[in-house]
DNA sequence: TAAGCTACCTTGTTATACCAGTTTCTAGGC
DNA sequence: GCCTAGAAACTGGTATAACAAGGTAGCTTA
């Protein structure tokens, strides 16, 4: 039981919360968001990315186009849809829930 | 994918923290933990509590005394060691900085 | 054409919460 | 005394998700 492996599952269940909110800003593909991740010093390796992407996809809450880049292998560019809207808004709700019972135990003394 | 199942990930590893709070601020048993994290809307069932405070004995950052109830079985009080109390230390900073990466991710726009 | 980089993907391991039970102990009614 | 009810602690099996450590394929450049 140590700090880092807490830290790993405090964190789970939130990527999924902070990715769908990254695709919900406009086009990205895996890199964008591992690099925006870390720097909010949230950080993911792509062996979770790319399953966590799979899961949004076949839940349909996100969708995505293959575009040929510039230099180097084609992207899969993610973009959210309307289903995955409806579901991020239900994650706020979550999250906001979450941080207010935890804040309530926590303060309390 | 449902909302249900995410709030059970977002928890994931929520429950230790705001435990080992709640047994910080004095001698408890499982069921006045459980009043409380139910009164905060962070439901816990009773085969995720037990298992989990054992896993905080094993780790040695809680202890227990057993004490006889005036009515019904006896029970086990516990109560945070000083390992524990560095421990949660830590864990009020992992928490914080979690906050704060996600505030960071889900309010850009 | 070979090396190197980029992007995407996969397999096996680990940790933890949940569900649905079981066991043990005490009190109270008959 | 015996049986039931309830409280308290515990357990085994299942599901989920993050991680580690790889692999595959396309593109660029020397």
């Amino acid at each position: 039981m140590n700090a880092s492996n807490t830290q790993i599952q405090m964190r789970k269940g939130l990527l999924e919360f902070c990715i769908l909110h990254i695709i919900s800003r406009g086009e990205v593909y895996a890199s964008d968001m591992i690099d925006e991740l870390t720097e909010a010093k949230m950080i993911v390796v792509e062996g979770t990315l790319y399953p966590l992407l799979n899961r949004l996809k076949t839940a349909s809450l996100v969708s995505y186009k293959w575009v040929e880049s510039e230099s180097g292998p084609p992207r899969k560019y993610y973009s959210i849809t309307d289903e995955g809207k409806d579901f991020l808004l239900t994650l706020d709700q979550t999250w906001e829930s979450l941080v207010k019972s935890t804040l309530l135990i926590t303060s309390k003394r």
